[in-house]
RNA sequence: GGCGGGGUAGCCAAGUGGUAAGGCCGGGCUCUGCAAAAGCCCCAUGCGACGGUUCGAUUCCGUCCCCCGCCUCCA
């Protein structure tokens, strides 16, 4: 059994991945999704393609990954902006929520087996049952604005995850002073008590109108669909603390045994852009759309995001992406060459043992460098063996399937090209002609036109190659 | 103050107690009517600073400097 290793934020430690008793092969994976009051932004979507990453990497090895994704609809922010336009809450989030789909496609994410939203109503009563049996438990109590609270001090492993004492912390600046009626000022919202500004968003339960606390909404959404205890958990590094920590506190305080609630936790590291923390105000925040508008495409951002180990900073930059661009453009140049090469033989050779590298360096907690250092060699060594006309078809065909492999995992083939529209087929057919007859003030003048017609011609060895400008 | 992440060539970035992967940029060459593309080759006596251990340290230990993040609802 190949071991897959990741760095476990609880342990802070490497760890093997080894499947529950009882599990054969199968992992749950839960990450924490956008909260959908605005398009996800490329920050949101890092943590995203390095689970995204992490799935097909556990999948090519053999696992079954059952992933669930939370959509956070409502929170302050989302009331807010659908007070602000004047829109039912649904009618706000909808748009933002089938954008972040679109954009999940663009980035050739893996589709999780689930998508819960906090307010879905079969949901929000697996909120309340969690919170009423915290409230059975003592975990929980009531304050006098009628919200509910996490009773902290009834829970001696918090701050396990983050490995924080509370004893030491100094207040951050966001304690809201107006929170008084918690009986410690760490104690955080299960169920917020309606309030005016909540306009037509709440729900019924036993303690009042209300609406659920953001910790709950995963807490409640991961154990029902995944079960109590999960395999994975992802999320950015700044959800370690109080969101995950608040959701261990949850789980195992409402679960019915001693359950660990998570066996492996993996956090991802912030994005930066040109080198600042990415924020509206320093004009450096960027939505995905954003990109597209600029040129870029979909796979030239996964390929900048996933390129970048996701403990360590990104620094997402657009000398960043022109340099994803060039890279892919090499690799697709040598899938080509590679498929030329491979012809119709039946016959495939393996490729060279040192290509399995690229798994193995994925093994070790995703290390992407060592794994894209092995593709890049073997892209390197490959050419020099069909610059000499060394590479037998069947060894083009061995490293045409490996390559389907790595692509298993990377998703960076190109898109499918864009048919050849007939009267660029003939420009061609006209141009080869005035080629031959090296006619080339007339053949310069086919390449316009086809440039006219959105086509690039570039004259190869083996004659003229076409792509969509 | 507490807890994390990090300082490796112009940029991005692996890695190891034994003499620095890979990508981008740049340079050279090949191909070539031109253009473009592509391919190959070259490109860190050096791994934040200073000490120490060692036959030998970028890698281990110590001290220090710098950057970034979290510390109550931001991936």
């Amino acid at each position: 059994m190949v071991a897959v290793q990741v760095h476990n934020t609880l342990s802070r430690k490497l760890e093997a991945i080894v499947p529950r008793p009882g599990e054969r092969q199968t992992l749950s994976l839960y990450t924490c999704g956008p909260t959908i009051y605005a398009h996800a932004h490329i920050g949101n979507f890092r943590a995203y393609v390095f689970e995204d990453l992490l799935q097909r990497h556990l999948q090519e090895r053999g696992f079954t990954v059952r992933r669930v994704m939370n959509l956070t609809d409502v929170d302050d922010k989302t009331i807010r902006g659908a007070h602000a336009s004047g829109m039912a809450l649904g009618d706000y989030t909808r748009p933002f929520k089938e954008a972040f789909f679109e954009d999940a496609k663009t980035l050739r994410l893996v589709p999780a087996e689930a998508y819960p939203a906090a307010t879905d109503p079969e949901q929000i009563a697996r909120m309340i049952a969690m919170i009423a049996s915290l409230m059975e438990r003592g975990h929980a109590y009531q304050a006098e604005d009628g919200s509910l609270y996490f009773r902290i001090a009834s829970f001696p492993d918090y701050g396990k995850l983050a490995h924080v004492d509370l004893e030491g912390q100094r207040p951050g600046q966001r304690v809201a002073s107006d929170e008084y009626e918690k009986e410690a000022v760490a104690d955080f919202a299960l169920w917020k008590a309606w309030v005016a500004e909540d306009g037509a968003v709440g729900w019924e339960s036993p303690w009042g109108k209300g609406r659920p606390g953001w910790h709950i909404e995963c807490s409640a959404m991961a154990t029902g669909l995944l079960g109590e205890t999960i395999d994975i958990h992802c999320g950015g590094v700044d959800n370690i603390f109080p969101h995950h920590e608040a959701e261990i506190a949850q789980c195992e305080c409402a679960g019915h045994g001693k359950a660990p609630f998570v066996r492996y936790w993996m956090h991802c590291a912030h994005l930066m852009v040109e080198g600042s923390k990415m924020a509206k105000s320093a004009g450096n925040f960027f939505t995905l759309r954003d990109l597209l508008e600029k040129g870029w495409t979909g796979r030239e951002v996964r390929y900048a995001l996933i390129s970048v180990h996701y403990r360590g900073a990104l620094n997402f930059t657009m000398e960043g992406l022109a340099a994803a661009r060039t890279a892919l453009a090499r690799l697709d140049a040598w899938r080509e060459r590679l498929t030329e090469t491979a012809g119709s033989e039946p016959a495939v050779e393996a490729p060279d043992a040192t290509t399995e590298g690229f798994f193995t360096a994925l093994d070790d907690d995703l290390n992407i460098s060592g794994a894209l250092a092995i593709l890049f060699e073997t892209l390197r060594e490959s050419n020099r063996s069909m610059d000499e006309g060394r590479l037998t078809p069947p060894q083009a065909r061995g490293l045409l399937a490996w390559l389907a492999r790595v692509d298993g995992v990377l998703a960076l083939q190109p898109d499918d090209v864009a048919a050849i529209p007939q009267e660029v087929e003939e420009l061609l057919a006209d141009r080869a002609a005035a080629r031959a007859a090296k006619e080339w003030k007339k053949s310069d003048e086919l390449r316009d036109k086809i440039a006219d017609l959105g086509w690039v011609v570039k004259d190869t060895k083996d004659g003229q190659r076409v792509t969509k400008s």
